[in-house]
DNA sequence: GTCATTTTGGATATTAATATCTTAATTTAC
DNA sequence: GTAAATTAAGATATTAATATCCAAAATGAC
C-alpha cells in the first residue's frame, strides 16, 4: 500500500528478531517459515538490511542474523527506506501533473501533503520494541479469546 | 502511490473532459497527446470508464468521448474504483499479519485506519468540477508568474 | 582437514502492470 | 456505396516486482 511487499517482509522479519532478541542469532529460514516468506527472497532482503546496518549476519554453521541495535532504536520507517529506498527528492504529484509544488499546487496537493506527513510520522514514531511488545500482547489476547 | 498509474491516467483524462465539457466530444488521441499518455493504453482505460458509465463514447468519424454526467457529480474516488476496482472486503493489514481486525489489531491498525479514512474522504470529496476549476486557476497563476 | 550448515551472490523464472501493435467494428462525409 | 476517421478489442512486448534455483564463500563441529 505505502511500501512494497519486500518492505513488508522485511518488517515482519525485523519484528521476529525483536521478539527473539534474547537468542543470540536466528536463521533466516526460521523466520521465512514462521511468516511464510519465500526463503531465498527473504535472504536477499536480509542482505540489504545488513548493508544498511539494521542487522548483523553471520555465515556458516550456527550462523544467522540478529538486530544490530536495540529494538527501541529501530523505526519502521528505517526498514522501509532501507528496502524501498528513500522517498524521491521531488515528491510526485498525486494526480500526476508535471508542475505541482507548494507554490503552484494541484488541487489535492495540500491535503495530500498532510496525509503523507501523517504516514511519515506514524512509521517514524513506531519502533520495533513497541511493535514486538504489542504483537506479543495481541497473541495473548487471541489465545485468551479462542480458548 | 494510493492508486495505480492507470487510475492516474484515467483521472487526468477525466479532468480534460471536465475542462472541455462545452465541446460535444473529445478524441482519445487528443487527450493522450495533451497528457503524454500512451494512446492505445488510454483507449483501454477509456473503455473501462465507459463500462462504468462515467463517460460515453462514440465511434466513427467525429466520434470521441464525453462525460456521462455533470462534472460535479463525478468524484475522484469513482474513477479510481472504476479502474483499480473497489477496495477489498477484508482490509489488508499494513504489516501483513494474517489476523488483524478491529478486535485483534496489529500495533499500527488503528492509526492506519484513520489515515486510510482520510484518504477515502479526500478522494470522495473531490469532484471533477472543482478539480477542473482549480487546475484552470493554477494554469493562470503559472502564466502570470512566468510572464 | 573434512563435512555439514548457513549466508552470499548470481542466474533464471514467474507474474502483474504498463505499453505497443494490429485488425475489427462503427459512423460520417462525400 | 466507398473511403476516411474513430473507438473496440485482441494479441503481443516490455518492464519491474516477486519468486526460485544453484553454486560459492564462510564458519563451526568433529
Amino acid at each position: 500500500m505505502i511500501y512494497s511487499k519486500s518492505a513488508e517482509y522485511a518488517i515482519q522479519a525485523m519484528i521476529y528478531l525483536a521478539e527473539h532478541q534474547d537468542e543470540p542469532k536466528t536463521m533466516v529460514s526460521k523466520i521465512a517459515e514462521e511468516y511464510n516468506i519465500p526463503v531465498h527472497f527473504l535472504s536477499k532482503l536480509v542482505q540489504t538490511l545488513a548493508k544498511h546496518h539494521l542487522i548483523k549476519s553471520y555465515r556458516g554453521r550456527n550462523g544467522g542474523i540478529k538486530l544490530n541495535k536495540p529494538a527501541r532504536d529501530i523505526r519502521v520507517i528505517d526498514i522501509v527506506y532501507a528496502i524501498d529506498g528513500p522517498p524521491p527528492e521531488i515528491e510526485m504529484c498525486v494526480i500526476g501533473l508535471d508542475e505541482c509544488t507548494d507554490n503552484v499546487a494541484c488541487p489535492l496537493h495540500n491535503n495530500w501533503k498532510i496525509i503523507k506527513e501523517n504516514i511519515r510520522v506514524l512509521l517514524g514514531h513506531e519502533n520495533l520494541e513497541h511493535l514486538a511488545e504489542e504483537i506479543i500482547k495481541k497473541r495473548e489476547d487471541l489465545r485468551g479469546e479462542t480458548i
